[in-house]
DNA sequence: TCTGGGGTCCTCAACCGT
DNA sequence: TCTGACGGTTGAGGACCC
């Protein structure tokens, strides 16, 4: 526990939904849900006005929809929200060298390591500066905690939302944790949740009160340890900048069931080289390949093997995953697949071999290190060519720059996805309202303009071409020296416990 | 009324070598 | 040679997070 508020935790308020608002200016102040649009697909973020219908993240698509019937349901866009996402981390790191992110909305920073934050004051006037910064420079609002650990700075942040601050001051902690649900703490999920309720533990004083041992004897070790400690407002988790990745997966989910065999395997091979081109780009290779199978009942099983070394040859990736699927019962259907990798290194198996034949030609016996025998035949007569090998690059330019040269024409495809956009040559930019019999219905506006008019096309229009999302901002305020023009502390902002939110300005 | 995708971490059992 | 303790590795599953 620090003496000062000095972590930092950024939530952007309903990311998604809220970047999707702010590119279509119809949606501004209407119901919108973005995800998986199939038939088993799941809200990935719903904005305000439509959780005041009862939607949420993670709920099944088909709810939301008997729920909030009128709602615009848009396929979410990665590349805007990484975009966007970019531009907060990159103020983010002006704050201090230590910025964690958790995922594209939300991220620790450590203001001590910044020198930033010296008090309670100074730390609220870096919070608020930044959500004005971030509104600026995105135009969309985030959430501020401040506190002296990860775990109440997050708490703090989700008190906080939408669009607010909280700071938790030193030394309220535990008075502040005690009558919160054990909900709030990480690690309590609704398994645990459960479990601690069938115990009579449903606050989070009542977990201090139970005291370690008792937790330990509920939970395990780990997790009733690390509870215990965290319900006494301990937290001494570090900020940490880079995190390594442990493991690589895909995995698909089947609008049917999948019954035949011959299809399964097919699928499983498509993944397996999916995988690979994932791990590829990571620069990795991966040592144990692991399948995965969810079946028509929604059991799912897992099967892994581990290879004498790493590999990133989609061959063997492919034959593992096949090998697996050999004991996996897949009658009565299957609905997901997945293959992924784990036990990552920077090196392959084929390195090793290098390795070996150099050890070999000064006349040492060939053994490569750490690897024990290496002799596997299927490693062996992988032929050379590690370039761009597995599935060719489907991958949508991600980078604002590239993405300007290469508009992704799929003119043979002609799939006009909802929300996404496009460009007429005369009616200019607009994104995808809806599609189908053979029609486009498109409205023309984007971030800057009022609302638009709505025009349906037929689906092979010469005129309409798939485009790039544009910048949420036009033309943002420079921010170029921020944050240097931070005064290092003002009395003026130093008021106790939490300041509402929409008061800032950009 | 059904339940995504991409991860991390923990637990437990079986097995192996010392 | 047998036995037990112990640590490391592997494989499977569960819970949790965003």
């Amino acid at each position: 526990m620090r003496a000062a508020p000095t972590i930092l935790h950024l939530d952007m308020d309903a990311f998604y939904a809220s970047a999707e608002q702010a590119a279509k200016p119809s949606l501004r102040g209407k119901a919108v849900v973005v995800g998986g649009l199939g038939p088993r697909g799941v809200v990935a973020t719903a904005s305000y006005e439509a959780r005041r219908f009862g939607v949420h993240s993670a709920m099944p698509m088909a709810q939301a929809r008997r729920l909030a019937p009128n709602a615009a349901y848009l396929f979410p866009r990665f590349s805007l929200y990484r975009t966007v996402s970019d531009q907060v981390m990159e103020l983010l790191g002006r704050l201090s060298p230590l910025v964690e992110p958790l995922s594209l909305d939300e991220a620790f920073v450590d203001l001590e390591a910044g020198a930033m934050a010296d008090d309670t004051a100074s730390a609220r006037l870096i919070g608020e500066r930044l959500r004005d910064a971030i509104r600026a420079v995105t135009g969309l609002t985030g959430s501020v905690g401040l506190a002296g650990s990860k775990m109440l700075a997050k708490i703090a942040s989700e008190q906080a939302k939408p669009d607010g601050l909280v700071l938790i001051e030193p030394g309220t902690e535990r008075e502040l944790l005690a009558p919160m649900s054990v909900r709030v703490l990480p690690g309590v999920g609704p398994a645990t949740g459960d479990h601690l309720r069938r115990a009579g533990m449903t606050t989070v004083d009542h977990l201090a009160e139970a005291g370690e041992a008792e937790l330990v004897r509920l939970l395990g070790k780990a997790h009733g340890g690390s509870l215990y400690r965290m319900a006494l407002g301990l937290d001494d988790r570090a900020v940490v900048a880079e995190r390594d990745a442990k493991s690589v997966s895909v995995e698909d989910t089947f609008d049917m069931d999948l019954h035949d065999r011959a299809r399964v395997r097919s699928e499983v091979a498509r993944l397996a080289d999916r995988c690979v081109q994932r791990l590829r780009e990571a620069g990795r290779s991966g040592r144990t390949v692991v399948l995965k199978v969810r079946r028509y009942d929604f059991s799912t099983l897992t099967r892994s093997e581990t290879l004498r070394g790493p590999t990133d040859d989609p061959t063997v990736v492919r034959e593992a995953a096949d090998r697996l699927l050999e004991h996996v019962d897949t009658t009565g259907g299957v609905r997901l697949l997945g293959v992924g990798v784990t036990g990552l290194a920077d090196f392959t198996q084929e390195d090793l071999f290098a390795q070996a034949a150099d050890d070999a030609q000064a006349a040492v016996l060939a053994r490569a290190p750490g690897a024990g025998e290496t002799d596997r035949p299927e490693e062996a007569e992988r032929p050379d060519g590690a370039e761009g090998s597995g599935a060719d690059g489907d991958v949508s330019a991600e980078r604002p720059g590239e993405a300007a040269t290469a508009p992704p024409e799929q003119l043979t495809a002609r799939h006009w996805a909802a929300g996404h956009d496009v460009r007429h040559d005369v009616h200019g930019h607009g994104w995808v309202q809806g599609s189908g019999v053979g029609r486009v219905t498109v409205r023309f506006e984007e971030p800057g303009s009022v609302p638009g008019r709505v025009r349906t096309f037929r689906v092979d229009d010469p005129e309409l071409h798939p485009a790039d999302p544009l910048p949420l901002v036009p033309r943002p305020v420079d921010h170029s020296s921020w944050p240097a023009s931070l005064p290092k502390s003002r009395s003026g902002a130093d008021s106790a416990g939490s300041s509402g939110g929409g008061e800032s300005s950009p």
